[in-house]
DNA sequence: GTGAAAGCGCTAACAT
DNA sequence: ATGTTAGCGCTTTCAC
C-alpha cells in the first residue's frame, strides 16, 4: 500500500473539528447532532482524503462484527449455492457479510467450525446443519445467540427457522405416484436425526394412508446422509430385497432428496433397469441440473434462493432487536413432473 | 450471553501475572519468552475462565484481519463450489477465513464488492473474476495487495495465479474430434475479455492447425458469458448459419465451457438434432453432474478442488512474506470421453 | 452543536 | 523472564 490510510483523526484535522465531531458527522445515525455546515466540511475532508472507516476499530468499540456465521453441510451439494446466494444478498444489503463453513455432516467438524466462528465474534448464526440433540444448538440456546435454522427445524428449542413443508411435499410425491397407478411405493428416507429426513418420512406414511395403502417396512431404507453414494447403496438394497423373492415388489420410489435420487439412477443402470419403464422415481429439492439428467427427474421444488433471503431477514431481525420473537416460516413445495415418473409397467 | 466474556486482563489477574505476560504465554509465537511454570498457570486460568481471545482487538493492534476476499462470478456455476472448498480448506488450516463475493460478471458489482472488502481490511484477495483491463487488477497492482488469480491470467501484471493449461486442453478437445473423423469442427468461444475464453480460442486454432484443417470464421461464435443461456444462443446461431445453405456445414462443436455445452443440448433438442449422432459436443471443465447429463458430456477435466488449494497456498505465501515472488501455476487438463462425441454421421 | 476524556481488548517497544 | 507504557481507530458518555 502506498500511503498509510487516512484515519478519522486526519479527517477531523483537515476539517478543523474534533475527532468526535467528525465521527458524528460521518455516521448516519448521529449526523443530526451536527450542524449542516460542519457535516459538509467533514464530508468534504473525508472525500478529499479518501477516508474509509476502519471497521475493526468500530467493531472493537461497538462489539458488533457485522459478520454472520453460516454452517452448511457441503457447498458441493447444488442445493446450497442458491440458498447461500440468497443469504448473502440479504445480508449484504444490511452491511453484513457471511462466514461460510462446511461441516460435511461431521459433528466434530461442526463443533469446531462453530467455536472458531464464535471466537471471531460473529453477530449471529444461520444453521443449515441442525441435527437432533445437536450440542451446537444447545450452546446457541444457552448463550441466547441470534440464530436462524435454514431448511431445518428443531423441536427442542424455539428457534427462528425457514424451511419447506416437508410433510406436504412428500405427500404430493406419493399422491403423484398413486395417481399414475402405483400401489407398491418404496421410500428412501433421509437420516432420522435431521428434520428434513424425519418430516419427509412422515409425509410418506401420510401419503400412503391417504391413498389407503398399507405401509411396508421392507420397502423403506434409510440413508445415512443425503449423498449420491448413499442413494446408490439404498437403491441397491431395495433392489436386492426385491429380487430375493423373484417378483416385482415395488414399482416406484419416493426418494427423500435429489442427491439420493441421482444415486438411484446409477443403481438402476447397474441392475439393467430403466426409469421410468421399470421403476418410477421422485426426488425432493429440484436442485439445479436435475432437469437435465437422464431421465429428467420428477421432484418436489421449493424456492432455494428465497429460503436464503428469508433466513437473512429473520436473522437480521434478531440481531437488530434482542427481544425479537422467534418466527417459523414454511415455504410451500410444488410438484414438478418430468421424465422419471410414469405408469407402472403392464 | 450469560456472562461478559473473559478478557486477557481477567486471565492475567487469575494467574497473578501482567496482561502482557498472559498475552505472551497464550500466543504460540511468543510462548518461548515465558517460563514454563507461568505459561502453565496462565493456560490453566484461561481454561478455567473459558477465555477466548478477541480477534477484533488483536486485528486492530496487528493490522491483520486474517480474512481473505474471494471474488467469483457466480457460486451457482457448479465449477466454483469445489474450488471454493479447496480454497477454504487451505485458508482455514492457516487460521484464515474467506469472504465470498459474487460478481455475476458485472464490472460495477465487482468493483463495489472489492471496495467493500477493502474497507473490511481483508489481508489479500483471490480473484476468479479477472478480465482484461480490469480496474480492480490495476488497483490491486498499484497498492501492492497480496493477490492470486484463480482460473484466470492477466498478461498486464505479474500476479501469482493458478489455472489450467487452456490451450492444451482445447487442443485435446479438437484432436479427439479429429480422431473420430470430424473435419468441420465449430467452436463456441468464451468472452475475449477473460483469459479462459481467449486461451481456449487459441487452443482451438492450434488444434485445427495440427490436423491441417483450415479455420473458418463462420464456424466460430463467441458467447458473452459462460452461461447456459449463452450456450443456447450460440448454438442456435451456428445451426442457423448451417441451415442457411441447406447442407451440413459442421459435424462437431468444441465448446469453451460446460455451461455453454449444456445450453447446446437444449438448442439441439429444439432443432430436433441428436447428440452425438447428428452433432458431437465437447465441453470444458468437467463440472459436477455433466457425467449424468443426456448424453453424458465429453469434456476436458482439471482438478477444481486442487486449484483452490493451490490458490490458497500461493496467497498465504504472499501474506506471510511481503517479498514473496509471483508464481504462475498450471494444472494439466485431461480429456474425459463420454457419450456426447462419436464419429460423424454417414 | 461541539470538545474533552476515556476505553473497547489486545500486543509491541522498551525497561528492568 | 516479566512488568510498564502506550496506542491501534473508533465511539460514547459527559461537560460546556
Amino acid at each position: 500500500m502506498a500511503e498509510p490510510p487516512a484515519t478519522l483523526r486526519d479527517v477531523a484535522n483537515a476539517a478543523r473539528v474534533h475527532p468526535a465531531t467528525a465521527s458524528r458527522a460521518l455516521n448516519p445515525e448521529t449526523r443530526v447532532l451536527v450542524s449542516d455546515e460542519t457535516a459538509r466540511r467533514v464530508a468534504d475532508a473525508a472525500a478529499a482524503l479518501g477516508y474509509r472507516p476502519n471497521p475493526v476499530a468500530r467493531s472493537l468499540r461497538t462489539r458488533r462484527s457485522h459478520t454472520i456465521g453460516v454452517l452448511i453441510p457441503d457447498l458441493n451439494n447444488p442445493l446450497f449455492p442458491p440458498m447461500v446466494r440468497g443469504l448473502e444478498d440479504g445480508l449484504t444489503n444490511a452491511g453484513y457479510v457471511a462466514l461460510l463453513g462446511n461441516t460435511d455432516g461431521d459433528t466434530g467438524k461442526e463443533q469446531a467450525i462453530f467455536e472458531q466462528m464464535r471466537a471471531r465474534h460473529v453477530d449471529g448464526f444461520v444453521l443449515a446443519t441442525a441435527r437432533a440433540h445437536d450440542p451446537v444448538l444447545a450452546e446457541v440456546a444457552r448463550d441466547e445467540l441470534p440464530v436462524v435454522l435454514m431448511n431445518r427445524l428443531d423441536p427442542e428449542h424455539d428457534f427462528s427457522s425457514v424451511s419447506v413443508d416437508n410433510e406436504h411435499g412428500m405427500r404430493m410425491s406419493v399422491s403423484h405416484l398413486v395417481a399414475l397407478g402405483h400401489t407398491r411405493i418404496a421410500h428412501i428416507a433421509g437420516p432420522r436425526q435431521v428434520s428434513t429426513g424425519e418430516g419427509r418420512r412422515r409425509g410418506y406414511y401420510e401419503g400412503l394412508k391417504t391413498a389407503n395403502l398399507d405401509p411396508d417396512e421392507d420397502l423403506i431404507v434409510a440413508a445415512a446422509g443425503f449423498t449420491v453414494e448413499e442413494g446408490v447403496r439404498c437403491c441397491r438394497e431395495l433392489l436386492q430385497r426385491h429380487h430375493r423373492d423373484g417378483q416385482a415388489r415395488f414399482t416406484a420410489i419416493a426418494v427423500a432428496n435429489d442427491m439420493l435420487a441421482v444415486g438411484c439412477f446409477t443403481a438402476l443402470d447397474e441392475a439393467g433397469l430403466s426409469c421410468p419403464d421399470d421403476l418410477s422415481l421422485v426426488g425432493f429439492n429440484d436442485m439445479p441440473f436435475v432437469d437435465r439428467l437422464r431421465p429428467p427427474l420428477t421432484t418436489i421444488r421449493f424456492p432455494h434462493y428465497q429460503l436464503g433471503r428469508e433466513a437473512a431477514q429473520l436473522l437480521l431481525d434478531q440481531v437488530d432487536r434482542a427481544d425479537a420473537t422467534a418466527k417459523v416460516l414454511y415455504l410451500e413445495p410444488e410438484l414438478v413432473v418430468r421424465g422419471s415418473t410414469g405408469p407402472p409397467r403392464g
